[in-house]
DNA sequence: CCCCTTATAGTCAACTAGATTATAAGAGGG
DNA sequence: CCCTCTTATAATCTAGTTGACTATAAGGGG
């Protein structure tokens, strides 16, 4: 183990106040009844995040410590999102440093939740513009579209104005673009850079019009939120993590509409039906679900042994296009 | 602004000793004369480093800073790999928490190298199982694979030694399974856990002979080039990075050997042509090339446009297959 | 028994990707 | 000057993938 003072490594004097506090903030998932939601605290405006500390054995079981603290809720599946250092603040007089680093963790609703004031809330209430399940969503149409148009035409130098109007359509899929529902962390930061979200307001950004979209967040909550959801958005495409969302036992249908709840799209039944029969992600249990409405569906449960195969192959969901 | 102590948010007190010492590290990578290269510091065991301190303005302008005065070397394209706090050390007496916050960076080797004691090295060096361009490498056959198999096979129990077995096929390609360049890193921690790695002593563990695969560094300095080389095989396969590391006018053949350097493999020749031809990620410059040997060859540009197009569509490498 | 629902199976065409072959255009040696 | 080497560039062929669509099966309820 190398314990030389990596200031010193090379001669130079080791800056004065090098230390920092550090955050761990975790964006909770989980699909209720059809819905993707997470997991908040406070008035619904916060994620769980805790300091990490010494007694804390490594960054991951800090962050469990925390979620389990916070909202009573045992965490399975983790992945690192992302590393902030973005917010300096005022302690005690001096100076003093904040970095948060950010989790994307994975769960069901039904770990029985304890006492704690936590709450599943959907994801679309904080992001109404990422829902294209049922087509192009009211608030898009009605007020980012126009909104972001008229931030584009807004600008002084008509190079900036055509710029704008094309990073806004790209990100939206205006002018005949697809819509990519991977762009949902692009999408908050263009909106927030246009002003359209109130999280702006407070950093002293001026705001063209009152009219703001989605439930806010207190600091960079809903930043660090549309992190998890983009990134997540990209991952149950090459790896099966859906399952992970998922109760032990479920139709296909379930499977589907919790891919469409999380992709924010809809997804064409019989090929979604053959590329996870294909894969072999899943396998029958003999059992079925009358609760259909229509012909009894077969149950599935996941095939675990393709958490060991798919290291090398990946898998995939028919989200490819537009 | 959010300025509330996390800690006490919540109302439970803050644990003493929140300070943990943060530390920036970077894997610069360039292709010289179609080798794949690491920027080193110290007797080549070493990657640049240095702390994070008040005086950078964001952790990338610091990872810049660093990298600059170490290496003389600016930094283009910075993308972040992954955060660590797994190194506990101990300094003047207490516990003290280090995080590691690292970067992957592309660059060129032309940009003048300072006086510093920097140095450019082969992937392949520190990894010479991961070079598959002209086959499998002889440390394979003859130290990694029957290393690795001894090891399973030295395993108490029976369930211990299958698993062995089968991970180290699914993570070099035994047994007729495709070799997967994108599993650099598992690779490397596999032959950690092996006691193939001489890092591994240092830890503590026990090794079952002396002999060892690749040139090692300090601290986990390898495993997060490791880290480096799996995110960049992964990411040329969706994402025009490439360019970054490329001339400002270069041949096919050129980006194609830069490519395959890179993947530790070889691409059919035609059809990266047709690929990167029909993505239009690069347009002629009208001149040629005489240098080739043969026929003289068209020189190509990257069209920077395609870096605000791709944002939606991704670009694709012909490397899915073995 | 009809009709509603949803489940499940199968088809078809367009496109993609891997592999292979053929032709073009330079340099260098005899 | 021609032959042969090299590499560049174009074209073909085939298998597999993917998206859209159609058809049949099997439950419940009026």
């Amino acid at each position: 183990m190398d314990d030389r003072a990596k200031g010193t490594r090379n001669g130079k004097a080791a800056p004065k106040a090098k230390e920092v506090e550090a955050e761990l903030i975790a964006v909770v998932v989980a699909v209720n009844d059809g819905e993707p939601a997470a997991l908040t605290i406070g008035q619904a405006d916060s994620l769980p995040s805790g300091p990490f500390a010494l007694e804390h054995r490594s960054l991951q079981s800090g962050l469990r410590t925390w979620v389990e603290q916070q909202t009573g809720h045992p965490l399975g599946y983790i992945e690192q999102l992302y590393t902030f250092a973005d917010r300096d603040r005022i302690d005690d007089g001096r100076q003093q440093r904040v970095i948060s680093i950010s989790y994307l963790a994975l769960t069901r609703k039904e770990h029985a939740t304890g006492a704690s004031t936590c709450a599943w809330r959907s994801w679309y209430e904080y992001f109404p513009w990422e829902d294209h399940r049922l087509g192009i969503p009211k608030v898009e149409a009605d007020v980012v579209k126009p909104r972001l148009l008229a931030w584009a035409a807004d600008a002084e130098e008509t190079a900036t104005r055509s710029e704008r109007r094309r990073r806004a359509a790209i990100a939206f899929g205006f002018e005949d673009r697809p819509w990519n529902e991977e762009l949902a962390l692009q999408r908050y930061e263009l909106l927030y850079e246009a002003g359209l979200v109130s999280e702006a307001t407070r950093d002293g950004r001026s705001i063209a019009s009152a009219s703001t979209a989605g439930t806010p967040m207190i600091a960079d909550h809903r930043r660090i939120l549309a992190t998890g959801i983009a990134r997540l958005r990209s991952k149950i495409k090459y790896r099966p993590v859906v399952f992970e969302l998922m109760p032990p036992v479920f139709t296909l249908l379930q499977l589907q509409r919790a891919v469409e709840a999380l992709a924010g799209r809809l997804i064409n039944k019989p090929n979604f039906r053959r590329l996870i029969e294909q894969q072999e992600l899943v396998e029958e249990t003999g059992e079925t679900s009358l609760d259909t409405g229509g012909r009894p569906a077969k149950l599935y449960q996941f095939r675990h042994a393709v958490l060991d195969e798919t290291a090398v192959a990946g898998t995939k969901l028919p989200l490819a296009r537009g």
